[in-house]
DNA sequence: CCTGTTTGCCTAAACCCCTTAGGTGGATGC
DNA sequence: GCATCCACCTAAGGGGTTTAGGCAAACAGG
């Protein structure tokens, strides 16, 4: 009886590949099973269950993510930073749907404390930095940012977009650029 | 034998409220069935399966939303009928996590084609009117608006803002007053 | 009233996914 | 070369989904 050489990463891996060719809902032991031609039992020496599974996919994706977002806004500030930032997010989801719809899994606390969830929140505040905001307002943006870029990424997937004939492009381009200026103008009183 | 009295109505509603309470990924037609009280069987002469369930379960949200969303505007607007748009959406969220959850589910075209989601954008687009954008901006306007109001509600709801002690509230209230600012002011070139 | 039809709910059965318990044999270490 | 370990297996139980076919309550016409 050959051996697989099953691990948990690769089980991880081959899982985010599987979340990205039939959607992440569909991502399940028993198809990872088959994949490598295993039977379901033989998992669970690697993973807990279903659930840790989705967490591990989860954990990747927000890694890579993090990853990219990174290396998007090394050495750039201001408009150019917020572009970037906001392109690595969108051309990750369009790359990797299941991936993407991953790393929006609600994780458990011990999960969410050793994701790269802080490095987000922390690269998004970088952003910021360009702009000169002041507490609250640096989080409201943080905040805005946050909901128009997951917002407009997770509209566009659900095919929101596709009853009108104006490119989607095209409207992500408007949305940067008067989420640039909104946020380099002090606010009018 | 005494009967339930089902129909696809009933069975629709008590979905809708069984995914308000454990949340719509776990709406299944055992547990609908279970709370009628009834063998699984005895549902499958009024929906044709679970695919059919979270499918009218999607469109009952999206006429309730609809229905909400209509009152609210009505005698508004401008900033009034931004605001007002945007509490009956977040509220009607709040109220009803399930069921906003499956107003999100991706129909295939013909559900979507006898969905409430075509009142949507024209309620979206009224409220446009009262800021004078000529297309294709007013697109780019619908889109950016609906990614801020979904993307703020779906972080929000997946507990993305419960990290900092900033209250949602007040940053929901400060980006609709930048979003109006932003609306109100032709772009600076 | 009562008989024939409709229809609402049932049993039975097949199939898929998740999970745990306990076994076996190939790889590894002394 | 023997003992150990661990990677993968079989077996079994518990849900959810879906279809096929049956029975009896409700209903309609004579």
């Amino acid at each position: 009886m050959a051996r697989a050489g099953l691990t948990a990463e690769r089980l991880t891996e081959a899982g985010a590949e599987l979340a990205d060719e039939v959607g992440f809902e569909h991502v399940t032991v028993s198809a990872l099973a088959r994949r490598f031609d295993v039977k379901v039992a033989s998992l669970y020496s690697h993973l807990k269950g279903s659930h840790d599974l989705r967490t591990r996919i989860a954990l990747l994706a927000l890694d890579e993510l993090a990853d990219r977002v990174a290396d998007a806004l090394a050495g750039r500030a201001g408009r150019d930073a917020l572009a970037a930032f906001a392109h690595a997010y969108r051309d990750y989801a369009r790359e990797h749907p299941g991936r993407y719809t991953a790393a929006r899994l609600r994780l458990d606390p011990e999960a969410a404390a050793r994701s790269a969830g802080v490095k987000h929140a922390q690269m998004t505040r970088a952003i910021l930095r360009g702009y000169d905001l002041t507490e609250p307002e640096e989080t409201h943006a943080v905040r805005l940012l946050g909901s128009v870029f997951h917002g407009y990424i997770s509209l566009e997937a659900s095919g929101g977009f596709e009853h009108t004939a104006v490119p989607a492009e095209e409207s992500w381009a408007w949305a940067l650029d008067r989420l640039d200026a909104l946020l380099r103008h002090r606010p009018t009183p």
